[in-house]
DNA sequence: GGTTTTATTCATCACCGTTGAATATCCGTG
DNA sequence: CACGGATATTCAACGGTGATGAATAAAACC
């Protein structure tokens, strides 16, 4: 696909003197060994990799694409992380913890808690750059679902107590689970060209629904009782 | 990881005379040029390919590999099927056909939708196998992205009609979206573990709301008219 | 029967992620 | 201060990947 943008390393002249050092554009000469002073180059790598996962994915960037970013040899990036998936988990790892706070949406009262939910999760992924890379990495879908089981439906399911909590919770999950999947990771156009505002009222009666206690007998009314 | 398991070619021996015929275990030599008869053989790589897929998922799953278990040469796998990507494009078509279809719920009335919706998703996905190879393929993604706002969304806002048709279809495509998310592509234990029955009664209230007219004037009664 | 088209094998390509060796600086201990 | 690990870096290579072009043989066509 797009193999011409990020290739940038001509392989170095293959004859000549073998072991001459290679002269950078800036004019320092790389030579072997640990260099002088705290070049801080994990956080560099870290800094480079970063916009080339966001912009290409995972599959389409080479380590050695983020070494030449970076200034370095490719073979500090398995040093520092191991391999090319310890780069990609910390580099997601930061992005992650950007968006995936939903505290803000668990202060309040129990009535509005729906529409909290869904400006929150709106507002913290629009301005989240986790789209890209998303979805092709397994790494991320797992961060992904241990984020939603753990930290969504358990701390949904404490909030909301009472009878069939966790299935309550469980469903909004999904909804919540939807919304993310549609708008952001595998974006349906209609789902991402939405405002906000819209999604709050798309979707805000169906999860009221959802966080709805469930009724108990065989055939009750649809009478919402606030506290349990 | 599992590379043991997948690697079956040795590369031929390196020395000897070089334009040997290679012995197959079954005792055939192979030539060059093309064979005698109808070996079928695009549908031979085609049925060795989609086990390995499904097993190992793509990027584990090397055209040395498929080539090897259907017995041919790995170049043709590029002739026949351009790339790998055309190779796996093929083998998730088949894979989707079987499993995306959900007309039958489209018959019927209106009432029974929301249980009729998920009982049908439950029941094709669960015994459908994209599960595994779903994820990690933007190809695959772009099937069910498609999928969902094409034929879901479109067939459902047609089927419902009315005020605000497209917003609740999509609304049920969000839902939707997440059961399949949450439950097959990335599946949480506990969405996972569910039985059918169970996802019925835990979102059939969350996809009845979505499904249900919205309201028009400022505060009307709750009234579900069933024509418009 | 001769020509073109199609199907196959083989050798090879550029590139990928990773690893081992060589090397140079840092840092703690004497 | 001397020195000896520990640490950080470059370089060269390795095995494996998907793809491609040349050689070749059967099929299909006229």
């Amino acid at each position: 696909m797009n193999k011409t943008e990020a290739r940038a390393l001509p392989t170095a002249p293959p004859a000549g003197s073998p072991a001459l050092p290679v002269r950078r554009a800036t004019g320092d000469v790389r030579r072997r060994g640990r260099p002088h002073g705290r070049p801080q180059t994990k956080a560099r790598i870290l800094a480079a990799a970063e916009p080339l996962f966001l912009e290409h994915g995972y599959r389409a960037t080479t380590l050695r694409a983020v070494a030449a970013a970076a200034g370095v040899d490719s073979a500090l990036i398995s040093y520092h992380f191991g391999s090319k998936r310890g780069l990609f988990g910390e580099v997601t790892q930061i992005q992650c913890a950007r968006a995936l706070d939903l505290t803000r949406a668990f202060t309040g009262d129990r009535d509005g808690l729906a529409e909290r939910l869904l400006d929150l999760v709106t507002e913290l992924w629009d301005e989240a750059e986790v789209n890209r890379l998303a979805v092709e990495n397994e790494e991320v879908m797992r961060v992904f679902r241990e984020y939603l089981e753990g930290e969504v439906l358990t701390r949904l399911a404490e909030y909301l107590g009472g009878h069939g909590a966790t299935r309550r919770a469980l469903a909004a999950v999904t909804l919540i689970g939807g919304l993310i999947f549609t708008r952001y990771l595998n974006p349906l156009p209609l789902a991402a060209a939405l405002p906000s505002e819209e999604i709050r009222r798309t979707l805000a009666p169906a999860l009221r629904a959802a966080l709805a206690p469930t009724v108990r007998g065989p055939r009750t009314a649809r009478a919402t009782r606030p506290g349990v």
